[in-house]
Formats: structure tokens, C-alpha cells, sequence
DNA sequence: CCAAGCGGCATTTTT
DNA sequence: TGCCGCTTGG
């Protein structure tokens, strides 16, 4: 951890210590230089219009309290996602460098405690976890194997056969969730968001129950409880004062998307507000579905005596003037909401563009026929990005895309690990890393040949307890299907355990060990091969296995690309994204997909006037990444899978109900492709030419 | 006790 | 349509 000084500055003149400062507006300024110097200043609130530098402000923010002689590793800086927290470090710690001239205690500044609600978390109860009881080699279940475990849970406790369907375990591991991240009683919960589980409010009650007992005597968290127990931490008196002084200063991007359990952690850290520092966007809130909400931002003032001083950034530095219209336009009509419009210096002619195709076949031609033509025009393919409501609303543009060889990366959706083999892989590496994991041991176990549910959960029940998890193996009887299956996986068991392999090395042991499995196990086991060696290959960025399996599950490679592989880095591709993944970033081209009633809201959300409101931020968000070129796909014709119903469905839908009639001045209207032009008055060209002897001197 | 085959059912966004 | 989970045959 990095250390200032805390002594007087040096007493050389600096021509100007603060020239950072003169590049913002006044709002800009407002806000970084909020406090001034000595203690921490009191809570500050930054409502953020799209585009409006809001990450440079951040950045400068921090900047500028190290400047003023806070330490760089008291700076909590919590962000949406890794990404933004590594663009926020690198920017703050480049502006502290430009300050750090004559000033030499400031130059290697680095913020020590920056990244993600979960992965600070995770960080903090490692170091935490002997005092509260917990093991410190913990590890990580994402959302696949927290419902699988619950699901062994259920189980158990023969909930699921019962005569009436219980909920299904992803089900119960929303409800679940959203419980622990709303602070709300599970009764409420059900009755809002989950009304027809309600019969089933004891039953699931006992499931949690048993849920929380097999994490904790398995040493495994999910996602929830890097929040969960930080927040109980926090709010322990004992350890309350002592957590809370280890930061000076707590700085939370996008916080209109935090929920109730994350305000509480803000809280707790600083109860009376002092050093905290909030940005956000309620036009922006597009989390509800997660247990974000708007309250955290609407109230954030009142919360503290005296209230929060509020900053808001309207002048926008991304966009075009036409494309805030059009913008401004959509979030006006929003039920409610802080009134703010954002404004640009920007001018353009361009209008943004409503194209009307006829289906998504259409729809993917004129994406690569435009986007094509913006690159002829210069604009690089990586400067161009097609959002989307859902993942697989992408589906048949990948497709041309691939059949075009036009390189593209593809973030959001799920993906990479949650194919079964990388599951597999990565099972192996969690069971040695901690063998109570039941889940990964049940994974493991299953692999072998002859070995099922039945004994896996006996070898299990076995190893429960035991100290010599390797020799406990070697008294095991399997069946004798996976007699020599299991002597492979004794052997590595042991390599692992004894020979202690240095940390890659270990990897390519079960890569090995696995190679078999695959085969048998797979049809397509060529390509699933790829995808091992590809996570060899990140395995081997990361220093150590606890690093590797905590960073992995907690920040996922989340591009996909047509290729196996992300294509490198120097190349040139098309951006595809959800909107959700789509947050926080801008590109010169944007394109829309499917702007039809049904997507966008989507059918899915239209339950209650909240979840409609959500999706019109939804499209805003999508609209406001725009720097220059704005277009909005409208297929009249729309193909529907997995609904009710089955077999070909194709609906004819309207334009999105948030572009009503009255904003078609905002657009230009286009319909693609072009009508036909006139068909040739003049006789056709009667040039001849000869290709015939050119094919056969191809082969000459 | 395992693996394969069959029927029922669903929905999206992600740390 | 494809996944999940249950039933049946071995």
C-alpha cells in the first residue's frame, strides 16, 4: 500500500499545481474540487447525464484528493465492473502523475482498493475471515453452481417431489436473491415479484435455511454473501469503527444500479457520509431485475444532516445535438424522474435514422451493408457497435457476419463458462482447491464412467470431515465400471496434492486428466478442446490457483467472438453487445436492433408500469452511446422462439411504443432496401465479356 | 445404480 | 425450440 507523506507540499513554486482543474466545466469542477483540503468533506451526490465526462470527473475526483494529500490506499472506489475500475485507476493515477511534478511522494501512487462491490468484498473477507469465523481459502460459486447446490438441497429435504411443481432452482435461487439484495421480507418479496411460489413460502423458508448451512459447512460463498457478510462486518460494532477508518474516502460509480444491501455497505462504512462520494444517472437505472433501485439515488441526499450536496452534469461531450434530441426526447415521456436535459456544442445535420426493414434476414443484410460502408467512409469497425435487448437477438446478424468474415466480439449473453467441459475443467481445480465443495466434487466424481449421483454422493459423504483428502481416496470402493478411471484420477489427485506442482503446471495436469473424458463424453470434443486450451492460457495469467478461480468467477470473460478466441487486440472488429453490457461505453456508430413492441419493452417486463419504465431507460441507455451516428432498426415482421406456442411464429409488430408518431421529426425515416430503382429505361449494356477463358486460366 | 429416452414446460438483462 | 427432470430398461 502506498503511503503519502501527509507533510507540507514542497516549498518549490509549481507553475500551476492545479492545471488539471482548468480542463473541466464549472459543474465539473463543482465536484472534484468538492471539500477542499484536511478532513473529508461531507456526502456528495453527482447526478451524471449520459455522456457528460463522468468518468473523467470520478477519475479527477480522486486525483485530486491525493493531490490534497489523501492516501491513495484509503481510496475505496467501487464500480460497476472490473473494466471501469481499471479505466478509472489507469486515468487517476495518470492526472496524480502529471501532479507529481516536483513532487515526488506522489509519483507511483496507486489506488490500492478499486473494483467491483463483489470483488472488494471478496478481498476484504479473506483478509477479515479468521475474525468472523470464516475459512479464508473460501471459495467462489457464480450463480450455476449456487443453484445446483441448492438444488442438492432440495432434494434433501424431498422438496422436489412434492405433488404440486416446486419452483425449479433457478427460481428459488432468485427469490433467494433478491431477498438478501432488496433487505426485504421474503413474504414481500414473493408477493411483489413471485406471487405464484407464495404456497410456498415455509417450504422455501426451510430450503434457505438448509441452503446457508451446507454453504458455510462447505466454505463456499455466492455472489450474495461477498455483499451479505461485508454488510453484517461493516455493521458489527466490534469491527464497524476499525473497517470503516481503513477508508478515508469511499467514491461508488453508477449508483443509481446499486440495491438496498450495497446502500447499506455505503452506509455502514460511513455512517455520517463523510468522504463518500456517489455518481450516477436515475435515466439510467436499467438493474431493477437485480434488486437495484432508483431509491438509492432519490434519497441518497435526505440520508444524511445535513444533506448531501447535490452536483448535476448536463452538458454532454459525446453526442451530437440531433441524437440528445431524439434522446431527450424518449426519456422526457418518462413517467417520472429527475427533468434533465442533456445539451451539446455538438452540431450535426444527421439526424438519427429510423430504418424500416422487413424481417431480421433484411434487418442483418443492412447492418453489414452499413457498417461496411461507414468503414469505406473511415470509420474503423471497433468505433461501430450493434446493441440489442437479448443476447440471442443477434443470432442471425452473427451469422451473416461469420458468413461475410466480418471479425466481430460479442459481449454479454452467457457463455465460455458455462459450457459444460469448462465447468468440468475448472471443477477439478475448485475440489483441490477446496474439497468440502460438494458441488465441484459432485461434478468431478460424475465424470467417471459407472459413477452417478448415488456414488458421488457417498464418496462425498465419506471425505465429509476428513483431514488426508487424498488418502481418504484410496479407501473408496467404486464400482468397477470406473476402476480404471478412478486409478487415473487417484493418480492425479495425488500429483496434485503431493507433488505440489507449481501453479500453471497444476492446470495442464487436469487438462491431461480430462482429455479422455472429453472425448468419451462429447461428440463435438474437438472444439471443446479448444476451449480448455484457451482457459489454460488465461489460467496461466494469473499467479496463483485461489487468484485464478476467485477472478475468474467473479469477473468472467464476458466477449465471445466468432472465432475461438477474442480477436487480437491490433485488429479490427464490430462491436456486438447487449444493451446492459453496453453501459458506460460509447462508439462513434451505433445500431439498434429490433426497435419493435415486444423486444423493446420486451414482452417479458411488461407485468407492472415500473418494469416499462425500466425498459425505456433501457432503449435511452442504448441511444445515448452514440457519438455520431445513430440508427434504429424497425423489422415489421418479427420472429418469436421460445413462447407459448410452439413452431415458426412470426409477429407483425409496431415500432418500440417509446418513438410514438409525435417524435418523427426527431428521425429521418428510411426504408430498407432502397424501393427498387426505375427499372432500366435504357436497353441493357451490350459490352460482352469474355469470363470464360479467364476461369480456365486460373488453373493454367 | 447408471444411462438413455421421453414428456412437460418456458420465457431477458448480470456481479 | 431446447433444457430439465422424471421414468424405464439394462
Amino acid at each position: 500500500m502506498q503511503t503519502v507523506v501527509d507533510s507540507p507540499l514542497e516549498a518549490r513554486p509549481d507553475p500551476d499545481p492545479h492545471a488539471y482543474l482548468a480542463r473541466l466545466n464549472p459543474e465539473q469542477r463543482c465536484a472534484v474540487e468538492h471539500g477542499g483540503v484536511g478532513e473529508p468533506a461531507g456526502p456528495l451526490l453527482v447526478i451524471a447525464g449520459a455522456g457528460s465526462g463522468k468518468t473523467n470527473v470520478l477519475a479527477h475526483r480522486v486525483a485530486h484528493l491525493v493531490a490534497e494529500g489523501a492516501d491513495p490506499g484509503s481510496i475505496l472506489l467501487l464500480t460497476f465492473s472490473r473494466r471501469a475500475a481499471e479505466e478509472m485507476s489507469r486515468r487517476a493515477e495518470r492526472i496524480v502523475r502529471q501532479v507529481a511534478v516536483g513532487r515526488p511522494h506522489l509519483a507511483g501512487a496507486k489506488l490500492a482498493w478499486a473494483g467491483t462491490f463483489h470483488s472488494v468484498g471478496a478481498r476484504l473477507l479473506r483478509d477479515y475471515a479468521p475474525r468472523i469465523g470464516l475459512n479464508p481459502a473460501f471459495t467462489i460459486h457464480d450463480r450455476e453452481d449456487s443453484a445446483d447446490l441448492l438444488n442438492l438441497a432440495r432434494h434433501e429435504l424431498a422438496l422436489a417431489d412434492t405433488a404440486k411443481r416446486f419452483p425449479r432452482k433457478h427460481t428459488c435461487l432468485a427469490i433467494y436473491s433478491a431477498v438478501v439484495n432488496t433487505l426485504a421480507p421474503l413474504g414481500e418479496v414473493l408477493q411483489k415479484r413471485y406471487p405464484w411460489c407464495l404456497d410456498w413460502e415455509d417450504d422455501l423458508k426451510r430450503l434457505f435455511r438448509a441452503y446457508v448451512e451446507a454453504k458455510q459447512a462447505q466454505h463456499v460463498l455466492d455472489y450474495d454473501d461477498l455483499l451479505l457478510y461485508w454488510a453484517q462486518m461493516a455493521a458489527e460494532p466490534a469491527l464497524a469503527q476499525e473497517i470503516g477508518a481503513h477508508f478515508s474516502h469511499v467514491l461508488v460509480d453508477e449508483y443509481q444500479d446499486t440495491n438496498a444491501l450495497q446502500a447499506s455497505i455505503v452506509r455502514a462504512l460511513k455512517p455520517d457520509g463523510r468522504g463518500v462520494t456517489v455518481v450516477g444517472d436515475d435515466a439510467q437505472s436499467i438493474y431493477a431485475f437485480r434488486g437495484a433501485t432508483v431509491k438509492n439515488i432519490l434519497d441518497f441526499p435526505a440520508q444524511f444532516t445535513p444533506p448531501a450536496r447535490i452536483v448535476t452534469l448536463e452538458r454532454n461531450y459525446r453526442s451530437t445535438q440531433p441524437i440528445l434530441a431524439a434522446a431527450n426526447g424518449v426519456i422526457a415521456r418518462a413517467a417520472e424522474g429527475y427533468g434533465k436535459s442533456l445539451w451539446s456544442e455538438r452540431e450535426s445535420a444527421e439526424r438519427p435514422q429510423l430504418v424500416s426493414v422487413r424481417d431480421e434476414t433484411d434487418q442483418a443484410a443492412f447492418v453489414v451493408e452499413d457498417v461496411l460502408a461507414r468503414r469505406e467512409a473511415g470509420i474503423a469497425l471497433k468505433q461501430q457497435a450493434v446493441l440489442f435487448r437479448a443476447s440471442q437477438h443477434s443470432a442471425t446478424l452473427e451469422i451473416e457476419l461469420t458468413r461475410r468474415n466480418i471479425p466481430f466480439v460479442k459481449f454479454g449473453g452467457l457463455k465460455f463458462l458455462d459450457a459444460a467441459h469448462v465447468k468440468d475443467a475448472l471443477a477439478v481445480l475448485r475440489w483441490i482447491e477446496n474439497p468440502r465443495d460438494r458441488v465441484a466434487g459432485f461434478r468431478v466424481l460424475q465424470l467417471m464412467p459407472g459413477v452417478g449421483p448415488k456414488t458421488a454422493a457417498q464418496v462425498l459423504d465419506l471425505l465429509a470431515g476428513v483431514q488426508d483428502v487424498a488418502m481418504a481416496l484410496r479407501e473408496v470402493r467404486v464400482p468397477p465400471a470406473a476402476a480404471q478411471a478412478w486409478q487415473d484420477f487417484l493418480a492425479l489427485v495425488d500429483a496434485l496434492y503431493n507433488r505440489e506442482l507449481p501453479w500453471p503446471t497444476e492446470f495442464e495436469a487436469i487438462e491431461t486428466w480430462y482429455a479422455p473424458h472429453l472425448e468419451r463424453l462429447h461428440g463435438d470434443a474437438e472444439v471443446r478442446q479448444g476451449d480448455i486450451v484457451q482457459l489454460a492460457q488465461i489460467a496461466r495469467t494469473y499467479p496463483s490457483r485461489q487468484r485464478f478461480l476467485t477472478e475468474l468467477t467473479l469477473d468472467p470473460p464476458d466477449a465471445t467472438s466468432d472465432e475461438a478466441g477474442v480477436p487480437l487486440r491490433d485488429e479490427d472488429y464490430l462491436i456486438l453487445s447487449t444493451i446492459h453490457s453496453a453501459k458506460g461505453q460509447e462508439w462513434s456508430a451505433v445500431t439498434l436492433l429490433n426497435a419493435v413492441d415486444g423486444c423493446i419493452p420486451s414482452d417479458l417486463a411488461t407485468g407492472s408500469p415500473q418494469e416499462i419504465e425500466e425498459e425505456r431507460r433501457l432503449l435511452y441507455v442504448a441511444m445515448t452511446r452514440a457519438k455520431d451516428h445513430l440508427q434504429i432498426v424497425v423489422p415489421q415482421r418479427f420472429y418469436i422462439t421460445q413462447q407459448q406456442g410452439y413452431g415458426d411464429r412470426h409477429v407483425y409488430a409496431g415500432r418500440t411504443r417509446f418513438i410514438p408518431p409525435g417524435m418523427a421529426e426527431l428521425f429521418e425515416t428510411r426504408v430498407w432496401p432502397e424501393a427498387a430503382a426505375q427499372p432500366a429505361a435504357s436497353p441493357p449494356p451490350t459490352e460482352f465479356v469474355e469470363l470464360l477463358s479467364k476461369m480456365k486460366a486460373m488453373w493454367k
